[in-house]
RNA sequence: GUCCCCAUCGUCUAGCGGUCUAGGACAUCACCCUUUCACGGUGAAGACCGGGGUUCGAGUCCCCGUGGGGACGCCA
């Protein structure tokens, strides 16, 4: 029986939960359910001046709400810290590290002679074979690896390939800080290790440090972890996403009104692919979802291919889902918690009612809200400046005379009120559309609105009555 | 600068030597449907970065160039 698979998604808390980020969560998350695995959640931390608890709630509630669970206790990697002292404090003792008492200015010059030189080699391992009897008395000392100083270092990357590297471009680096503190370097090998981690996934910006843990790994002889680095995302205009652009966490997404179904497939696309297929339910994304699959060039993020998708999600969702997830929405808006006060039970079901009506046209639960809004919209209604356009003298008078038709209109079905509508505008010679649309803009105050027919029933007799006499009086 | 990676329509991508006069999706543009807006339908326009090889045959393999990206910290 083979080892069962262990992903884990290891963020830094020093910000947000970034669209990059959610990405690399959700490959970890679907590479290891759909294989029985676990994907585990490590929280790297241990830059105790950038890491921040905001930052943490921010992550946690960012894949909370993608739907992106992960396996057994949250690690944090800071409190590990002794651990990692160990295995720099044995790698020491075995010669697979040794003391560096070279200072923050020794250091400095020898970045900017290696640059100069064009060399990759930062640090010129001056006390690699010096004996620690030569140290000046009472400096403080950092442990750095004694890497190999010849042949090469090989990481068999499942979507890269076999990447090289020569090891004389790669230098002895430091695995425990001078104050006690192990680097990243030394810090993800252990845990990973510990964690019994199988697979690591994530983003390409740490191809090079795979070559260094992998150097880590092989001091220690312990087994390596399968590697797959994922191409980053870039902005739309492919440069490296910033605030301007894409860079924005995933509560700003939320924020915008995209249902998580449609996040992680739009997310699940990029850079991953399995023919010509565009829409995957999370069952079907959980089973064909693999690593050679994934693509080695980076992807734009592209906001209209988003909507497009979450048009879709909006569409095929149930009505009382979607009014779930209004709920759930509101305290993440602005002007959230009003709406909320309004959407009392008679409006939620005059809500659920225009449902069908409703999603067939918005793309995000944003627009829906919008869309929405002339259900509780109380009266006088407020007109925009499309509707208030309609809304001419002698469209006033055209919904002086339909309100007339409609008052005795029973029963008050879509089918009733088409009935009536139509005939007035037969007897006057008129198109439906001549009266459908300044009815529309005082039934709703917008240009734009579900079928005028079906807004009649949703609104009720007495409210849609009420509304077209309000406009057929005003002038 | 050095190291590493990448390169098919505007964007996401299919393509794993011949079935490619290169397919799908989003976006764009027509037309149809139609009470508005969407949806839906039909159609159009739109790409293999350049140059050398290898091969009977290259979008597919190799090399060089060019162009992007990433990494070069006692940050993660």
């Amino acid at each position: 029986m083979t080892d069962p698979i262990v992903t884990r998604f290891a963020p830094s808390p020093t910000g947000f939960l970034h669209i990059g980020g959610a990405r690399t969560a959700l490959f970890n998350w679907l590479y290891a359910r759909g294989r029985g695995g676990k994907m585990l959640l490590r929280i790297e931390d241990t830059d105790r001046e950038r890491s921040t608890k905001a930052a943490i709630d921010a992550i946690l509630d960012g894949l909370d709400w993608l739907g992106l669970h992960w396996d057994g206790e949250t690690v944090y990697q800071f409190s590990r810290v002794a651990r990692h002292r160990e295995i720099a404090e044995r790698m020491l003792a075995e010669g697979k590290a040794y003391r560096c008492f070279c200072t923050p200015e020794e250091l400095a010059q020898m970045r900017e002679k290696a640059k100069a030189e064009g060399k990759t080699r930062l640090y010129d391992g001056r006390w690699r074979d010096r004996d620690p009897s030569e140290a000046p008395a009472g400096q403080p000392y950092a442990i750095r690896l004694k890497a190999p100083l010849s042949g090469e270092t090989v990481v068999e990357d499942q979507v890269q390939g076999r990447v090289t590297w020569q090891n004389e471009n790669l230098d002895d680096f430091v695995l425990l800080r001078s104050d006690g503190t192990p680097t990243y370097m030394l810090a993800v090998v252990v845990d990973d290790h510990d964690m019994a981690v199988t697979h690591i996934i994530r983003g390409d910006d740490h191809l090079n440090n795979g070559a260094r843990q992998t150097q880590i790994y092989q001091a220690l002889g312990w087994t390596i972890p399968v590697m797959s680095h994922i191409p980053l995302i870039h902005g739309p205009d492919g440069s490296k996403l910033s605030k301007r652009h894409g860079a924005l966490g995933v509560d700003a997404y939320r924020a915008m009104g995209y249902l998580p179904a449609a996040m992680r497939n739009y997310l699940v696309r990029l850079g991953w692919s399995h023919g010509d297929q565009e829409v995957f339910s999370t069952e079907e994304m959980i089973a064909a979802f693999d690593l050679p699959q994934i693509g080695r060039s980076p992807a734009r993020f592209d906001f209209a291919k988003l909507e497009s998708l979450s048009g879709h999600y909006m569409r095929t969702s149930p009505d009382a889902d979607l009014l779930a997830a209004i709920d759930g929405l509101l305290p993440h808006l602005a002007n959230g918690t009003d709406i909320a006060a309004k959407l009392t039970p008679p409006i939620r079901s005059q809500i659920l009612a225009a449902m069908p009506d409703l999603k067939e046209r918005a793309k995000t639960l944003v627009e829906l809200i919008d869309a929405a809004s002339f259900i509780w919209s109380g009266r006088p209604l407020a007109l925009d400046d499309k509707a208030t356009a309609l809304l001419t003298p002698e469209a006033r008078g055209l919904i002086r005379e339909v309100t007339q038709a409609l008052e005795t209109v029973e029963p008050w079905t879509p089918a009733a009120t088409e009935q009536a509508v139509r005939s007035y505008a037969e007897t006057k010679g008129t198109k439906l559309g001549t009266v459908a649309q300044p009815l529309r803009a005082a039934l709703t105050g917008r240009a734009t609105s579900p079928g005028i027919f079906n807004v009649l029933t949703v609104l009720g007799r007495q409210e849609s009555l009420a509304r077209l006499r309000d406009q057929a009086s005003a002038s």
